[in-house]
Order: C-alpha cells, then structure tokens, then sequence
DNA sequence: ATTAGCACTCTCAACGAACGAGTGCTAACA
DNA sequence: TGTTAGCACTCGTTCGTTGAGAGTGCTAAT
C-alpha cells in the first residue's frame, strides 16, 4: 500500500512531532540524514499521506501533522522497543529495595516514579481485593462498645472495619464468634463475603446460637460497605507540563474526569492481557479526544491483579512508554509474587 | 484611625472584589444599597485607603484591589460569620451516616466534600498515628516464609507489614512471638514502638530466649519504615477554576508545591488551635503569594489529632470559608471521638 | 522519477486608532 | 465643612491593517 518512502516520510513525521509538537514541513524532514530526498520530493508524498489520511495539516500552508490513523499505523507497524537506561531500570527496582513493605505502598511508589521516568500521569489500579481470599479474620475490642474487624487475606492484605458492639456481650461471646467465623469463612473469596456472611448469620440462627444475633447484624453492616476500585495517579499535574494542555479548558476537562471517573475500567481495559494502546477517541471519551492511554497488566503468580496506564497527549512517546511499561509490569509482577507468594526468584 | 465611611467602603470593595474577581471602581460602590455616597466622595476615601495601604490599584486608571494588608483588615475586623444553609450542614453530616467505617474513609470523604462546598483545595492532615498506643499485636502467617504483623492501636487504626520469617521457625514459634509482644508493648506509643521494640529483642536476647533472635530483627526492619505524614487532597484542580491561575505557570508551580512538599506542616501549622488565616506570603511561599490558607484543628477527646484546610486564592470567600470549616471541624471531633472513644453525644 | 523555482495562502506579531472604564482635581453646592 | 457634579486625562483593551515568514501546490526542467 504504502512505498517505502512514504513509510520512512510518515515515520519521521510522526517522531520529530512527538518530539518537537510542532507541525513537520518537507524542508524540516529533507534535512535530517536518514532522509536523502529534497523538499519537493517529500512534499508529494506528504500530500499522498494525507489522502490516504496519515497525515493533517492544521491550516492551508502548514506543516504536518500526524492523524489519528497516522499514530495508528505507526504504533501498529513502526513501534520499535526503546532500550531503557541502566539508570532507569535502577530507578525502578529501587522500589523493591525496602523488601518488607505494603502492597499498597510499592503501587503507590511505582505511580510515582513511573510518572517521573514519562513526564506523564501514570494510573495504577490496585490489587484487586476483591480476588482475594479469607486467611484469617480477628476481632479487637476498643471500647465497651466498639471493636475492630480484621480480615487478613491470603496475599497479605489487610482489611479492616470498626464496628459497635451491642451492649451485653463479654470478651468471651467475641472470642467465640471469632472461632466461628474463621471456621466458616477462611478461603472465601473477598467479594463474596457479605453475602456468606449473611447465609453464616442465618444457619446460625437455625442452630439456635441466636445469642448472637445482634453482634453479627453489627459486623454485617460494616462489611457491607462496598470496596471501590483503588486508583493511585502519579503526577497528575504532568499533564499541564505537555503544550497541549495550554488550553486551560482542555486541561481543566481532563483533570475533572480524573478526579471524578471512579469508573475508569471505562477508560481503560483492566482484564486484557499484555500492552494496550488506546489513541485519541479510541478512549471514548470527549475529554480523552487528544490523549492516548496505554496500559500493561501485572499478575501475581498466574492470576491478572492488576493494571497500570501510562496517560498522555497523543503525540506521547510511544516508544519509550511501551518500554517502560514493559519493564515496570514485569518487575511489577515478579516482586508482588516473591513478597505474596514467596517464590523466589 | 478609619472613618466610620471608609471602613464601610474597604468592606465593600472587599466583599465585591471577592465575589467578582474584578478590580472595582467607584460608581460600582456607589450604586450598591448600603452605600448613600456619590462615587466621587467613594474616590476620595478609595484614595486615602490606598495611601494606607489597604487597597492597590492594578495600573493607573483601573479599579481598586485590596492589598494584602486589606485582606488582613478585613480578616481581622470585618468577619462576620456566616450562615451555612440546612443542605450544607445536612451535606457534611451525610460524612459520618456510614457509621461503620475506617477513620481513614472518613477524612477521605471530609476533603472531598469540603472541596465541594467551598470549590477550593482542601487538605486534610490525617491522624498523627504516631500519637496512638499500641492495643494488640498480632502476627498471621501467609506463606512458609511471609507474614503479616498486624498492631491495632487503641483509636482502632490499623497498621500492617508483611514481614518474612527466616527458616526453621514454626507457627508455635509465632504464637510465642506474639505473646512476648503483646506482654512487653501494649500501650506504646507509635512513634517509640521501633526503639521499644529494639529494647524488648535485646532484654529477651539477655535472657536468653535467643531463639527468637532473628525473627525480631526481621519483624524490626518491617517495623522502621518510617510513617510519612498522610495527607489528603480533596479537588486539587479546584485552583484552576480561579481566575487568578489563568496564569499556567501560576497554576504549575501551586500544583507542583502540593505534590512535592510532603512537608505540609512547613505551609500550615498544625499545632495551633482553632481557625488560623494565612494571608499571602504569609505563608512564607513563593509559590503562595496568591494564596490563603484557612487551618482549623480537631480533635479525638482532649487530644489535638490532625488539621484541616483550605487553599484558595487570597481573594477567597473568608466568611464563608471560616465558617464552614468551623462547622466541619467541630463535626470531625465529635464523630471521631463517639468512633473512637465511643463517647455518646 | 526527482528536483528547482515560483506564485500563492495562511498564521503571527507588531502597530495604531478608537473606545471605555476609571481616576484626580476643581468648582459648585447644602 | 463635607459632599457632589463635571471634566480632562490616563491606560488597558479591542480591532483592523500590514508585513514577514513558513510552507504548500504546481509546473517545468533535469
């Protein structure tokens, strides 16, 4: 379809606009030395590319721009994997240096370092909890009449509820209910526990240990309240670094979706495996129009837990972000096993 | 030292100033009910309050704004409490409806909410969990070589490590563990608990219960990551809608002072009681020339626990701000302390 | 098939005039 | 004596104009 040169035109029009944000014109592209053909000569091209809907020009007489099928086309058959620094991959593992740490906080970090290594907002969705099993549930009282609810899972997470205590029960009713519920509960999946919780409460009833009634209504309550997906974004305000987002209003619509789209499986897919790149609309998103997501997956042992997402203006360096997830999602995965599951690497 | 007159046309032009982000102007005043002046008489005090540095004009012939030393004035003289509708207040109560909730969600939910109300950056300087004891220990074994440490501390607040358990130890071996510890570290606060817990491995290595050696140095090394400060943002890009950070790089460098500063203490002071104001510089910040912050404390029983903020542009809403946080702080305390203490109100 | 040359188009920055909002001052007024 | 009306003046803002510069499309030459 394409000639080769048109394919080496597009290539170099699209990499020195990532680079530069600038339109691209012929003169600009005859210079560069992989390129041995004059300005005349690219302009035909260019002019081919942008039938064929590559390539944009903003106004009459201005240099190029990619279009959305331009990023497309390159993303699909230009990509070539960027080598990372060693200094980089240093950063990285840093986050694993303080071995014994929460989950939560080496997702926390990577956010934050992975924005830094892109310039870009970078989005991790955390473990999803609720995949994870009941290991161990415990019950400490704080006052007369209030308790904290602790259930540990079997990937180290903890969660945890206060809760009131109906007046009249001892220590000994707590600890009693305790043994039961980690004798019913232990390796129930996490999103199913209210509702096991419920049938626990109701057998129980039958069985007449109806004493504890009230107690479990109480802890009931409190496991009700639903987990909403964690979200962690790294450097936010990145974006306002990018000039695209000069425009205040464009900025100001893609802040708002971020603080407010608690649904962003919306935005990006969370169960599709590998590297995923989303370009401008493929977003489905008005706001999103001018940016591209692209999103790696992490897994602990062989199960997807998780996402990250790297969010950018479309003319993002792809390249570089690709290879940067790459590497993050697979040291991601490699060190949440070790730590979870103590395999060893 | 002010006539009665200026007094009245320095809150006007405050007030006005504050609703309209606009320079004002004499006629402006002039026209408003509560003043019976003509605007020259107006331009003749406007004059004398710019002599004394209350009011500044943005270049020869436009309107008044006040100075820095106005809004201070104005702060310090002219605040009269506002009311906060029946929705407000019913708004801020829906916080604690969810009775059965971790602390953490709550404030959470306080600075959104409060960003919401006030449409400013909220901050929300969590509990100071290093304020808290110790009320159980205990340990939950995940893999051969992993487990989870788990100290609730007496405001019901739940810290967690995963840890790993060198070789050769059995699970009889934890429940001693854990025995020792709760016997030698309830009650500790959170802050000495690392040099405690180096204490209690050193006493029981004299007394020979050196077996345990290597478990406490692992559990140790979990134990001293240090607690950074938590603080909670609600609305950040907030600020972008103030017209005051049209101005990008304004805008870029606020943002970049909340995401880097985790020394938050250095802008607000969380010590104080009751409702401070900081006007502009001083908030001893470049970057905060333009800003106000409004800090009001609260508290668990009689002990100061964390802080709660509002950051907007110097030409913020005082009166209501001031208010509003008066409400939301007096609420946090009294909940908290019914979660927490399991005070009845 | 490629390139040089040239007329054409469009943006952008600079300049200046017209406009309007607001001031300071002076003189009139109660 | 305190207040107000009137008026000249200042400055920022807006809007059209203009010229320079960058880049194109097309045609003719290589």
């Amino acid at each position: 379809m394409l000639t080769n040169r048109q394919l080496l035109i597009l290539q170099v029009t699209v990499d020195d606009f990532i680079e530069t944000a600038q339109p691209v014109g012929s003169r600009q592209i005859s210079k560069k030395e992989e390129v041995p053909y004059s300005p005349a000569t690219i302009r035909n091209d260019m002019a081919d590319l942008e039938d064929m809907g590559f390539l944009e020009k903003t106004h009459t007489s201005s240099g190029r721009v990619p279009s959305q099928k331009g990023y497309r086309y390159y993303v699909d058959n230009m990509l070539t994997p960027q080598l990372i620094s060693k200094d980089e991959i240093k950063q990285i593992r840093s986050i694993f240096e303080d071995r014994m740490v929460e989950t939560e906080q080496i997702i926390r970090k990577s956010a934050k370092i992975l924005s830094e290594l892109t310039s870009y907002t970078s989005i991790l969705l955390g473990l999803d909890v609720r995949k994870h099993r009941v290991k161990r549930f415990s019950i400490v009282p704080l006052t007369d009449d209030s308790a904290v609810a602790i259930i540990v899972t079997d990937s180290g997470h903890v969660e945890n509820r206060v809760f009131s205590i109906p007046e009249s029960y001892t220590s000994s009713d707590i600890e009693q209910m305790v043994n039961l519920l980690n004798e019913s509960l232990v390796g129930v999946h996490l999103h199913e526990l209210p509702v096991k919780l419920e049938v626990v409460t109701r057998t129980l009833l039958n069985q007449r240990v109806g004493h504890f009634n009230e107690l479990f209504i109480s802890l009931n309550k409190s496991m009700m309240i639903e987990q909403e997906d964690k979200v962690y974004y790294g450097g936010k305000m990145q974006l306002l670094n990018q000039p695209e987002f000069n425009d205040l209003e464009k900025a100001r619509s893609i802040m708002y979706l971020m603080d407010h789209v608690s649904q962003i499986p919306s935005i990006f897919p969370v169960d599709k495996k590998g590297i995923q790149i989303h370009i401008g609309s493929e977003n489905n998103h008005l706001a999103m129009e001018d940016c591209s997501v692209i999103t790696a997956s992490y897994a602990i042992g062989d199960e997807q837990m998780g996402s990250i997402a790297i969010i950018g203006p479309t003319r993002m360096d792809y390249k570089r972000v690709v290879s940067l997830l790459d590497v993050m999602s697979g040291d991601l995965s490699r060190e949440l096993s070790r730590i979870l599951l103590g395999h060893h690497g």
